[in-house]
DNA sequence: CAATTTATCAATTGATCTATTGAATATCAA
DNA sequence: TTGATATTCAATAGATCAATTGATAAATTG
């Protein structure tokens, strides 16, 4: 078989993976099991669509060996296969933004009016003199797999009740999933209308727990 | 508009640039592109298509906001958008050599038999001890273009006749465009068939410039 | 201005992808 | 074993995509 044949056959591998990113619904579905691991049956219900499609899109993403499978009685759950993909994700995420019109366009309008934000450094500084509040506004399930050290886990649903539980004389941070994710926004937009001093997070947790790891991202294990 | 339409329009546009890594030809031109900015002519040849449909495929990457296009003259040269699109591309061969059997087997059966490998770290220090010879074997064009601080250019195709220039009591490193690349592996059998030591640099030209950028790859500019 | 080079456009064909539907399968519990 | 829940399979129709061909357009050269 000639070169060029075979440099043919490794692009249309690596296409293979390209594909994967073809196609809205499983870029949401990547964008939820980027937060936790979840079954099929709970990813329909979060992405809006029929549990028959969506399992099918679990299976392309499966091909692509970009997630894994595990049975758990008489469900499956899904996760994301490992923080290369996790990369490759938010790598796509950051370029299209950047690149993009569209998307800016977009993410503005889902998110709503922009918010103060806060950034990585000057979180990690201000949580060490102890001078914010540090709130998880996901749902409760995503705190559980994974969230910011120092966080505590107030999802958006409950935060009217729970305001008594936040001091109203520190700053608080809220923040979710990521850039394109609305709850931080909404909160800290509630946060202010009842006159409290409130910001978001400039990342979320995925991207918050990469940043950890000192790795070149694009080469992570 | 529902939120949740909201969102579904942001996933869309995201999507956008997720179609563009869904065909191999394509991939093979941001390949090309990641090494140094191309005619469409150079591309056609270089991946060896038709120029029509090397043009197609460019203006669908320029449309995902991948590429600029100027024009020169009577021709037209296309280049990668940034670093951040450089980033996502690393990264999605990084992921799909990871997690891909298929794209692991294909690149071994593309670039034959392995050769000694060198890494990044000890190669800048025995290049500081001037223990070894940095050769860049890509073609002369993408070594203008760019190349790693104190290689030489020797393109694969010159280095039979030009191999006196090459002391033979130093160990000769040589490096291409990046791990699916089949110069450097070939430099290194063909120097060891004149019995001179060599290896190959582990990563390609663009992944050395990125790694010296200190900045989050995801999160590049 | 005519000829040449380079790139793009338009139209076609075949192939692939998506979402939907309804049926089939696996696991668990009664 | 039966029923209930969760997931996958199979078939289909509509949409989108890829490569080819031949024609067109833009910039340069003689």
């Amino acid at each position: 078989m000639s070169s060029h044949h075979k440099k043919s056959f490794l692009f249309e591998a690596i296409a293979l993976m390209g594909k994967a990113f073809a196609s809205p619904r499983r870029l949401e579905l990547i964008d939820l099991l980027a937060q936790a691991p979840r079954t099929v049956d709970e990813l329909a219900r979060a992405s809006d669509q029929s549990t028959a499609n969506t399992s099918q899109h679990l299976q392309a993403l499966h091909g692509a060996g970009m997630v894994t499978r595990t049975r758990e009685g008489t469900s499956v759950r899904y996760a994301l296969a490992g923080d290369d993909v996790l990369s490759l994700w938010l790598a796509l995420r950051t370029a299209s933004v950047a690149r993009l019109a569209e998307v800016e366009r977009a993410a503005r309008d889902y998110l709503g009016q922009d918010v103060e934000v806060i950034g990585r450094d000057e979180l990690i500084t201000r949580l060490r003199t102890g001078d914010v509040v540090l709130v998880d506004v996901r749902p409760g399930m995503e705190y559980a797999a994974g969230h910011i050290e120092g966080a505590r886990s107030i999802p958006l649903e409950e935060l009217q009740e729970r305001l008594a539980e936040l001091p109203s004389d520190r700053e608080v941070v809220a923040y979710c999933r990521g850039p394109f994710c609305a709850y931080a926004h909404e909160a800290v937009r509630r946060l202010k209308a009842t006159g409290r001093s409130a910001r978001r997070l400039e990342e979320g947790w995925p991207d918050w727990r990469l940043a950890d790891t000192p790795t070149n991202h694009h080469r992570a294990a």
